[in-house]
Parts: structure tokens; sequence; C-alpha cells
DNA sequence: GGATCTATGAAACCTTTGTTTCAGAAATTG
DNA sequence: CAATTTCTGAAACAAAGGTTTCATAGATCC
């Protein structure tokens, strides 16, 4: 899945300077563009400077940027010409149009679940199917999505639960976790300080941790033992797109439900019956 | 599917020197290669000098090699002729494979915005941009993308606000709209009961109304007189996806950034670096 | 608030890439 | 087979790419 490049990025993405992450950061979004670009071209389009890129790859162990062309050549002949689709590059101040939108988000979904390995999904979807209960956590932008994943899962089984936004209340919400349950980290970059803490919680109650999030932190999140559910996530001008996201949850949803089998319909059922009669009821 | 350059090439194939048709044809067989490699290493790959190389696109009509590649990069960046991606069947009980996830959300991102109309498009972001206040709805399920919707708007204009899921307290927040504010409701199938009241309400107020929802419902808001973004959400199992109502949410957050343009980019900026602060500061 | 350290881009400096020139090889012609 | 034309790569030259140095601005630490 990940290139070397990509790899080697996450693992030091922390010590990296400010200017350096930025280009580390269009690295991740768009590891075709090596191939296409000269690092001058990288540099510009991150906005950093010529030196700032030499040092990048000189500090993530490479001799000078031949040798980081030269092995993304390589493993593109490994995996094949893989038919990527590309993303469209933006002239500053320009509009953006409609079709671009269309292509961004094809651009993202592609390469999000063209990458995403089945096994890892299922045994994401197995935890949250086995676990005695599912703890739903999704900090500031992501709180939305992870509402939504809420209850897309309490759709196909009980005991899906939302951690709150307050951390002031999560002792109380932790102190009810056992470590026969799963916990689902929704959380994008600006990687919130919060989430390590939570993570590491996790860690330490055996509770089975699964990280929806983007390249950039996913590095941070494989160092905590956590399942990593991938999602780029990234446009031509600076803004993220929470598209895929919720696209993963969905399949991640669809997935559980997959596993519970006939549990699942049953419990869809139910509902749609409850949800009827409250529907025609309540005037 | 054929770039320019193996057009030209295949148009002047047979004139061309003995050496020049070594790299013309590998340039037909590995057409990406043009994109990773520089010239003189297409040379060595096909055995001949850099001199012929040099000759040969200058011979093809374009200037100097530069001009190949950055017309190569181009055609990779532009959208290609738009293709109906068809929606896959399932056979029933059938699971649901990651393949057909990508395919299925591919499939109603592209029919939902290539059959938008930019210029209804370009009507709701008017709306949203001109109003005194914003006025987001979103019930039942549809509550988490509205949430999510309402911050999108709200980073780039002020005064958004979320109507409360709860009936009850509608009254007062409906007292508090005006003529020059804006309604966006975004409500799918089954269309909840509560939305007629809502947009009759709308109505009677002169409030603009856009309503975000799918092929089933989008007579009847239109019948409402309300902006109508259409998104296609089905999938071949009986659930929806909302990927797509999410999508709509980001163009239309976009649309309305591009039209207040640097009053939205002000307001982003103030945000961020007020998030910045608190993440900062809170320990 | 001064001293020290870190991060960063400008610019100087090499290196590689790409174009053009040119002389010789190969093919063609009379 | 000589004269001519065409083709070709080596080498000279020009341009862009990539690395290193250095001054400076900003952060951090007494």
């Amino acid at each position: 899945m990940g290139t070397r490049l990509a790899l080697r990025i996450q693992e030091r993405y922390d010590e990296l300077t400010p200017s350096e992450q930025k280009l580390a950061q269009f690295l991740l979004d768009r590891p075709d563009e090596i191939l296409a670009s000269s690092a001058t071209e990288l540099a510009r389009y991150s906005g950093v400077s010529k030196a700032t890129a030499a040092r990048l790859f000189r500090s993530l162990g490479y001799s000078d940027f031949n040798d980081v062309r030269l092995q993304a050549r390589e493993e593109r002949n490994r995996t094949g010409p893989v038919q990527q689709i590309p993303m469209p590059q933006v002239t500053t101040g320009k509009a953006m149009t409609l079709p671009m939108h269309l292509q961004v988000e094809n651009a993202n979904l592609t390469r999000t679940f063209e990458e995403l390995r089945t096994d890892v999904l299922n045994n994401a979807a197995e935890q949250v199917a086995n676990a005695g209960r599912v703890w739903v956590a999704g900090l500031g932008n992501e709180n939305g999505i992870a509402r939504i994943l809420r209850i897309l899962l309490a759709r196909v089984r009980p005991g899906v639960h939302l951690i709150s936004e307050n951390a002031a209340t999560w002792p109380e919400e932790f102190a009810s976790t056992g470590p026969n349950d799963a916990l689902i980290i929704i959380a994008l970059r600006p990687w919130p300080r919060q989430i390590p803490t939570i993570l590491a919680f996790a860690k330490t109650t055996r509770l089975k941790s699964i990280v929806i999030t983007d390249p950039t932190s996913a590095g941070k999140a494989q160092r905590q033992e956590a399942t990593v559910l991938n999602c780029h996530i990234s446009t031509p001008w600076n803004e993220i797109t929470q598209t895929t996201v919720l696209s993963m949850g969905q399949l991640l949803a669809s997935a559980v439900a997959n596993r519970l089998g006939r549990k699942a319909n049953v419990r869809r059922e139910l509902i749609a019956d409850i949800a009827e009669e409250i529907e025609d009821g309540d005037t």
C-alpha cells in the first residue's frame, strides 16, 4: 500500500520542521507527483524553497533527490502502472469549477479504496462486530462525521455510543469501557492533541482501537497499535474534503453488517418499523 | 484515449528516420514514461542519442522537449471524455466487495455532479452568500450532515445557525428569521413529514430556501419554490449513501466562499488562527 | 533582555539535462 | 565509383535543476 517514501515520512513526520512538513504533506497527498515533477516544482507547489526540499530528502535518509526519484520509479514498476486518477492542479486564484469538484472527489475516493487492503477492513469490521460495546469518538470538525457513523453502526448492532466532545467527562465515559469493547476514532489533520491521550488509554485498557484518519497522521496511529483506515482527503486548494471519510464510514458499517449477517438485518428491520411508527404517530 | 503525442507520431511515423522510429515506438508502447523520465533517459532506453531525441520532438512539431512534457502532464490532469459509470448490479445476499463500494460511490458522485447545472449551484451560492443569516436544517439521519454543513459554511461567513432537531423549539427559532435570510434543508428519503411544514413557513416569510435532497423528493421541494440540489444516493443493496450529500455540501460551501472572495479568506484565516491558539493554549 | 539555537529562503555554486553544431558513416544517385 | 544527400552520435554549448553556504528572522533559554 504505502510507498517507502510515505512510510519514511510518516515515521519522522513529527520531527520535521514546519516547512518540511508542508512539503511532506504534499508528497503524501500526491504520491504520483514525484514521478512527474522535478524537486524544484515540488518545492514551488508546496510553497517552500528549493533549499528546504533538498534538506527534507536528505533528512529522510536519501542521499539526494535523484535517489528519491529512482526509488519511486522502481516502486512504480514493481506495482505495475496503476491507473491513477490524477488530482487536478489548480492555478491559484482561479475559481473552482463543478467538473473539478467531481474529479477531486473521485480521485480521493479511488485512491483511498484502491489502496485499502481487504484484510485491514475485515479486521476492523470483525472488531466492531464482536465488541461488547462500541465507542465512537470524533473531535472538533470530525464530530459531525462521528455522529453519522454512530447512527450507521447503531443501525446494525446495539451498544454503539458516542464519546462526548467535552474532555471533562471522559473519565466517566472511559470508566464504563471494558477490554472487550471497540473504539473508533475519527481524526484528520491537524491531529488533535487529545487523540494520543485517548489512544494511550485504549492501549492500556486493551481496548481494540480503530482510527479513521488521513495519510499525514496514519503513522502516528499505527505506532499506537491501532487498526488504521487511511483516507485521502486533500484538495488542490488548501482545504480538505470529508467526503472520503464518510464513505469509509459507510463501508465499515456495511462490512460490519455483512459480518453480523442475519442479526444485522433483523435489527435494521426493527429500527425501520419503529421509525415508521414514530413518523405516523407524532402529529 | 490516444494522447496528442501518440496521434502525431502515428501520423508521421513513416516519414521518421529509423532511429527516430525506434524512439517513437518506445513512446507509443509506454506513454506514461514521458511523465516519469527525462529526454536523455528516453533516448537511452530506446538506444538512440540525445541528439536524435531532440530532433524527433522538434520534427513532431513541438518547440522542445519541455513542450512535450507540459502537454503530457496537462493531458493527464484533464479529465478525459466523460464516461458513464454504471451502477453495479448485485445478487441479493452476496457480500459487498471493496471495489464495488468504490464503484457505487463513484457512480453516484458522477451522476450527481454531471447532472447539476452550474446556474442552479451559483444561484444557491448567491443566496447563501448574500443572506443576512443562514439556517441549516437536517432532521433525523441527516442531522449529522447538517452539522457538518453548518461548520463548513460558518468557516466562510458569519451567522450560520443550525435549526434544532427538536420540533418543539421551532417557534422560537423561526421567530428570529427574517426575509433576508436563507434556509438550507437537508432531507433525503424517506422525506420527513416536518419538511413541508418548514418549507411552507419559509415561503410565507419570503425566506430563500435551498433543499438538498434525492431524486425521489426533488419534485416535492421544487413545488415549494425552493432551489433544489439533487443528489443521487442509491446503492444496489437497499441502503442509501450520504457521501454524495456531503460532497454537495462541500461544493456549496466552496461556491459560497468563491462568491465572497476575499471576505471568506479573511474569515478562514481568522478561524485558523483562533483554532491554533486554542490548540496551543489548553493543556 | 541578552545569548544561543533553530528554521528558512536567497543566492552562489556545481551538476545534469537538453539543444545545436559538426564531422563522419551510410545510403542513394547518376 | 564518385558525388551527393541523408542520417547519426560526439562534443560544445546553453539552460534548468539540485545542493550548499550564509545571513537573518524567529524561537528558546537562561
